[in-house]
DNA sequence: TAGTGGTCTAGACCACCCC
DNA sequence: GGGTGGTCTAGACCACTAA
């Protein structure tokens, strides 16, 4: 007897394929047979076999092009996919308090890196809204965020008392796509503060720049403790 | 005349969705009518159909399950992808010489901190390998890894003198999971000098425990100097 | 220019799971 | 129980691109 739940279909042709992989049967460079040998020899339809070698190939396994065919990769490209953190849920899900209080918010002219960074126009004006998130009562995460107000005209009447900007952004404006990035920095003076950290203590920050179509919606730094991780597995 | 490179097909029928998500015809909770309805109304077959909504659902954007039908999200679980960077591609990518240094090399007993991350048994024999990362001669990455000798008994054999750990074990066992994470953290004095900062200065950690079916393979911290990013887009 | 993957059609059976 | 999505079949035409 099998395993019970032994895949079938495609499936099972992905899992096969790894397995070969694994095995050296097909090495990395090498071509695999056509799709129409291998649903001859998977008696199946080549329907299937594309759907198990095209998410293989989506997946970093495999590389395909028209008429060249299908190579296993040298190195494979894979990628780790991260879930984007929602801060009260990731909180909560720890079974933690959630807690938020927003710091400031003023309405101004883009600063000039601002501007820059967003391509706004010279006169463009922004929301700048800080804000802290707790969890159980102590520092989790600082924000500090710039909402375009050209972008956003619904955030003028905002005033982030009650919730968070991020909160406010998914629901007003959620099909956006964004630029992500990570690294580690010093804190300031400031941010120290209200971190609970001391001043040049290292701290993870967390960026996110927001775009509807062409136009930028809002940009964000996101200051983690020293500790905080962003884990995945792939 | 429309846009030239204008989709058809299911990459038409994924775009009109986002479209009538973003108008507000179908928001945030609400089902969208069967495959069968919308086949009909694309004037398409209901595979065409399934594909496309089965990757809206997959890109997050989209919740389906049987009999319930598919629903638009109410927090889109939009997720971003990193591509698992190649150290020495990453650098040269960039214009910039690489360069690669083994620091040290020792076969020794896996300590009781890493048998117990990596569930070894006690009597595990490790091989620790430090090593540098230079790009344009400046001190890129400094890397602290332990391999298990039983999981790739071939790292006997190699003094990774000449190709780096990383390299070497991607040739070598290809196919892997790997659980990663990233954090903000203080360097010590020892990794200081090798990256040429202060001690106690913010590094980038970048964590990698990797297992080849059930067995552990290999642990490695990967220390980045400040400034250093990554960075993807979604 | 010919071979390969990319995609679509039209139809079918089935598993899951909400009602 | 029945409606919905998940998947497969068998076949076709087409786009791309390596040879």
């Amino acid at each position: 007897m099998t395993n019970p739940t032994e895949p079938t279909g495609y499936r099972a042709i992905k899992a096969e394929v790894l397995t070969r992989m694994r095995n050296g049967v097909w090495s990395p460079g090498m071509s695999l047979p056509g799709e129409v040998d291998l649903a001859e020899e998977f008696a199946t339809t080549r329907t299937t076999v594309n759907r198990a070698l095209r998410e293989l190939a989506e997946e970093g396994y495999l590389e395909r092009k028209r008429k060249a065919g299908t190579k296993v990769l040298k190195m494979p490209r894979r990628q780790a996919r991260f879930a984007i953190p929602q801060i009260q849920q990731e909180i909560e899900d720890t079974g933690a308090d959630y807690r938020y209080a927003r710091v400031s918010r003023t309405e101004e002219d883009a600063p000039g890196w601002l501007s820059s960074k967003l391509s706004l126009p010279q006169t463009a004006r922004v929301i700048h809204v800080r804000a802290m998130h707790y969890a159980n009562g102590q520092p989790h995460q600082f924000e500090d965020r710039w909402i375009v107000t050209a972008s956003v005209p619904e955030a003028a009447a905002e005033t982030f008392v009650d919730q968070g900007p991020s909160a406010w952004l998914v629901d007003t404006v959620p099909l956006t796509t964004a630029e992500i990035s990570f690294s580690a920095t010093r804190v300031t003076s400031e941010v120290a503060e209200f971190l609970e950290v001391a001043p040049g203590d290292p701290a993870f920050l967390f960026e996110r720049t927001t775009w509807l179509d062409a136009d930028a919606v809002t940009y964000v730094r996101l200051y983690h403790r020293e500790g905080y991780r962003m884990t995945t597995r792939y």
